[in-house]
Order: C-alpha cells, then sequence, then structure tokens
DNA sequence: AAAATTATTCGTACATGTACATTTTCTGAC
DNA sequence: GTCAGAAAATGTACATGTACGAATAATTTT
C-alpha cells in the first residue's frame, strides 16, 4: 500500500542523509573544521554539490546536526558523572559542560554562539528547551536538588541562570584563549563555586513571562 | 627630513582608512549589516576592490574597526551613568553594557563571540586588557568598591567573573531571543544583582597564573 | 636627473555557498 | 505497460572573500 512505499522512502532518505552526515564527520576528523565543503562533501558520496541541498537546508543545518551529535556524547558523559548529593551532581553538570566546551570549541560554538535565524519550527521554544541533552539533564538535576531542599524557587529559572553563567564562562575562554583568565578549569571551578553558592541562600523566582518586549 | 615624510604618509594613509571606515559605516546604516562587501565598499570610495586589503588585513578587521568605534559610544555612555554610591556606579557598569549588548548584537558579536586567531600584537594581553574602553571602566569602578570597602579582593579578578557573568547573560539573550527569558532587562537585572549580591561577600583571590595549560 | 628601491593600487583567478532552472528518476493511476 | 505528476539529482550561474602577482606611483639613493 502507499503507506508502507512512503514509509521506506522516508527511511531511504534518513538513510542518505546519515550518510551524508557520516561523511562530513570522517571529512572534519581528517581536514578539519574548515575542510568542510559542500563540494567535498558531495564528491565523497558521488553526489553533485547541490545534491546535498535535498537533505540540509543549508551549510549550518550540517554543522548544526554534526554538533547535536556531538552534544549527545555530552549528555551521556554527564550521565555518568552523578552522585548521591544532588549538589555535587549539579556541579558536575556544570564541569563536564565546560571540559566538553573547550574541548569542542567547533561544535560549542555553532549550538551556542551562533545566530539562530529560525525558532525550531516547532512551538518557539519547547523545542530549544528540549532541544538540548544538556539542557534537560540540568534542569532535572536542579529538579533533584530543589526536591532534597537544597535549592529553592524555580527550577527552570535556577537552571537558566546558571547556563547563563556556565555559558559566559566557557565562551569567554574560547573566545579569549589568550586573556589571563589562568588556569581555565579553576576558573570555571570558581565561576560555579561562587554561582552555586550565591544560589543555595535565595529563593529564586519564576522568569518573568514576557512583558515588555517591543 | 625622511621622518616628516614618513610621518606625512603614515597620517595620509590612516585618513583614507578612516575614510573607508566611514564608508562602510555608511554602508551598512543604508543596505544592514550583511550589506557590508569589500566591493561595495570599494566602489565607494573609487576603489578596486583588492585596494581595500591596503588598509585592512581581512574583511573582519574591518568589522572589528567599526565594532570598537561602536564600543567608544558604550564606554562614554557608561560614564553619564554615574552615581555617588560606588556599588550603584559598577551596577551601572552592566546595566549600560547589557543595552548595549542587545542594541547593538552585530557589534557585540564581532567583538565578543568571534574567534580571536591573533592575540592581539603587542602584548598577549595587555593590549586585550586595554582594548576594550568598556572592560577599563568595569575595572575602575571595580576598583572604586574595593577601595570603599564594599567588595574585597583582587579587582581584576572579580571583574573578570562579572564580564563572564554579564557576557553570559547578553549572549545568551542575543543568540537566542526566542527561548522564554522572560523580560530581557528583568533577567539582566536578575543576573547582576544575584552576582554583585554574591560577591559582596567573599574575599576573592586573585586569578591564578596560569599553570597547567598545555 | 637617473636609477633603484619601496609602497600602493589593481587585474586576474579561484574556492566557496547557494539560487534557479533543468533533467532524470521514481510513484501511483489508468 | 503508459503516462502524468512528484521527488530527487544535477547543471549552470552568480556574488563573495581573498591569494597571487603585475603594474603603477612614490620615495630614496646615486
Amino acid at each position: 500500500m502507499a503507506l508502507t512505499v512512503q514509509k521506506r522512502r522516508e527511511q531511504h532518505k534518513a538513510a542518505l542523509r546519515s550518510d551524508l552526515l557520516a561523511a562530513a564527520h570522517k571529512l572534519v576528523q581528517e581536514e578539519g573544521y574548515e575542510g568542510l565543503t559542500i563540494r567535498k562533501l558531495a564528491q565523497r558520496v558521488g553526489y553533485a554539490p547541490m545534491s546535498v541541498y535535498s537533505y540540509f537546508a543549508d551549510k549550518q543545518d550540517i554543522l548544526f546536526a554534526l554538533a547535536e551529535d556531538a552534544f549527545e556524547i555530552l549528555a551521556r558523559r554527564i550521565e555518568e558523572h552523578q552522585s548521591d548529593d544532588p549538589m555535587e551532581s549539579l556541579r558536575a553538570v556544570m564541569t563536564e559542560y565546560a571540559a566538553f566546551g573547550l574541548g569542542n570549541p567547533n561544535e560549542y560554538r555553532t549550538v551556542f554562539m551562533t545566530e539562530k535565524l529560525k525558532a525550531p519550527e516547532g512551538r518557539s521554544f519547547q523545542e530549544m528547551e528540549n532541544g538540548n541533552p544538556a539542557m534537560n539533564v540540568l534542569i532535572d538535576r536542579v529538579e533533584a536538588c530543589v526536591a532534597a531542599g537544597k535549592l529553592k524557587g524555580d527550577p527552570r529559572a535556577i537552571a537558566t541562570m546558571l547556563w547563563a553563567v556556565g555559558h559566559g564562562t566557557i565562551s569567554l575562554l574560547i573566545t579569549f584563549p589568550f586573556y589571563p583568565f589562568g588556569d581555565p578549569q579553576a576558573f570555571v571551578r570558581r565561576m560555579c563555586d561562587f554561582t552555586i553558592a550565591g544560589l543555595a541562600d535565595k529563593e529564586v523566582e519564576p522568569l518573568s513571562d514576557q512583558p515588555a518586549n517591543c
């Protein structure tokens, strides 16, 4: 029946897209980040350059897909670092997040430091909130801390604030490698400790509901 | 004598460079940020496209120069917002910095969210530290707070931490405009208050001296 | 002044992302 | 099987940043 064929085509297309991603990954391994070129990529899989655009909207789309794969590795790595103490588990998110960002600056940049022209098609933010695996784990662990009475207030607000601090720290370290932050690890730890200590005291209000915007 | 001619040439060259920058600025005004093109720019000043490269290393260099001009406006704006209370003055830096970043996302991006391949030729960081006018004011005001006994510890370390928080906040707001941070102003204020409150307690150690770095 | 050296400008050429239109392949109805 | 319509793949073309080297102008040396 028609639906089966439809499905098969979709799967086939997904498989080809996956092949392209694999080829892109290998290309980056072999020739570095700036060696990833639409033409080279097409050549690797025996396509004409323009055929790539049947599977990806544009080059950014490819980079995003690659970065998303990398971020799933991060999510797994974070889940490996879990403690009995929920606060320690929370700290581990920050630590692993930082290590990942510093170790994969290109992926970090494409996901977190690149203009987002389109809100990911679904609802404006739900998609994003649930989009990055690492963000999910962060919220989960904040919730655990709140449940354990170690933190007080709205978990999403707390997670967002932690995100802002962590992102600021990491992106500065990535962007200004020559600035004397001292030992990156130490700077990350300092920012992390400082922030968590600051949050431990107060009751954190939920984020406002976007009132005065334009 | 020879030196005079040398000087004159340098001034002439600087003037031409300035003309190019002015033309670039106008181009951006008229056609938007992505409308700034080497070819268009050259045409505006009656040059061949490649001649632009006598005055700028590459396109990034032009964008940087434009952004630096913008940041001087920020520095001036910050200095207008000064209070008797040094802590309030410090808060004003963050507020104005944020307002500037949100109002000039392109400039903010080119200065703070773009890979720095070359450490600015002088000494590795001195140049950078004194490079951005806003950073100078920040350090100055932190020093004032320390002097007034409102903050304790190393001023540069405190300023760097504030920078990290401020930058994280602003760059997230710029990069994920659709994420429900709530009112941007409110989010900035929250991050700012939270951070300054957290710093007020503790004695802040200087940043370590770059020990374990590959 | 003439020649040599240096600084400045420019012409040509290439790799890149991708818009647009065309061709080829596939699908489902008759 | 035939054929119309859709989907996938491709060919061509353009704007862009910029490398490279030639041409031109300015400066210094002789």
